[in-house]
DNA sequence: TAATACTGATTGAACGTTCATTCAGTGTCG
DNA sequence: CGACACTGAATGAACGTTCAATCAGTATTA
């Protein structure tokens, strides 16, 4: 990944954080322009369009995810740690940086996400597909297709997000434990 | 549920069927119009606005999800059953009329989807609230908030429509069972 | 029965607004 | 001075919405 220009990574840094709130269509390119406090016509100089523009977000934000997710790797563990560790790192990232969910949530259903997107290879997909494989290799998980088990637990750390930040006061009041979610994940995957 | 007017359901379904392929935002009111075989001032006629159009649908779609699902109950059976019985059903739902499932999947992370609206009491939430809750109370289920357990439900149910869609020819070539991810959900949510 | 008036749904061209994109002009740096 | 980044007003296409005109169907009248 060769390293970003300043103002580049300044125009989608101010994307992420007005689309969380707008969605792709609440941002028109004067407002992310203003936002990021450069001029409309600047944008064009770093992004041929604003389809364009999105679609670079969605590489900007998976290598966020993926660099994050390997700092806080530790492959000294034992597996079934390896797995919480994974789970809470992930959630902790979405709940800091919601934004970053939030653009996936809705990147993965835009029509944006075609299916070539989709097939470029990327070092995140690939890092999953290692740590998935390795736990049904050991053992440890469900026979199942690394894909789905990555899908399955994807799905649960969103819908863990979700929860979370649409009940933040309820969950407090409830006493409802995060990391139950994360148990209920471990459970859906392991093999029994 | 008072009967809705012939044309507005033609052009709720119409819409439905739109939103699944552009998106909100991909469906001008001329091409809702047009693909309805109305004239575009005919839907002002029904609905205010657009928005008023789409907040509509939810509640459209909501009604269907729920008449199926409690068409589909059996409440004879153990709870076990009753609860792959659900998964089957509202997985068989989603597949069959993706449209459906497209536009919750929209709608729900969409600014449409204010608090107001999800405050308001529906007949599918209800529903929901006394299958989780008599799952805790027999001892079957984790003993969560109904609410998450739904969400989480509901999230795998999403997972696997959208793996299964995606991913349709590898499924039969791998030999991936579906019903593997039923299991999935249900050793995420019953108590160990 | 035939002619006429009324009703309310339907039509689609037209309107005003919003928005992505462009480009002529300005500033900056080596 | 030349090259390049930057500006922001201007452009024109697309869109949601409106509304005068039309039309089918029904009631009323002679």
């Amino acid at each position: 990944m060769e390293p970003i220009a300043e103002k580049k990574k300044l125009i989608l840094e101010s994307a992420l954080g007005l689309i969380k709130d707008h969605g792709f269509h609440g941002c028109p390119m004067s407002t992310m322009a203003k936002n990021a406090g450069v001029a409309a016509g600047t944008i064009y100089t770093y992004f041929d369009s604003k389809d364009e523009l999105i679609r670079e977000l969605y590489f900007y934000t998976i290598g966020i995810v993926h660099t994050h997710m390997t700092e806080c790797e530790d492959r000294s563990l034992d597996f079934k740690e390896r797995f919480y560790n994974y789970w809470k790192c992930l959630t902790q990232l979405y709940l800091d940086r919601p934004e970053i969910q939030r653009f996936f949530e809705q990147f993965i259903i835009s029509p944006f996400n075609t299916s070539e997107i989709q097939s470029q290879h990327s070092l995140w997909h690939e890092w999953n597909t290692g740590f998935f494989e390795e736990g049904i290799r050991k053992g440890y998980l469900k026979n199942l297709s690394p894909d789905v088990l990555f899908f399955m637990v994807i799905g649960t750390v969103n819908v863990t997000v979700r929860v979370r930040q649409g009940m933040s006061a309820q969950i407090i009041e409830k006493g409802i434990d995060i990391n139950q979610l994360a148990e209920m994940t471990w459970d859906a995957i392991k093999k029994q």
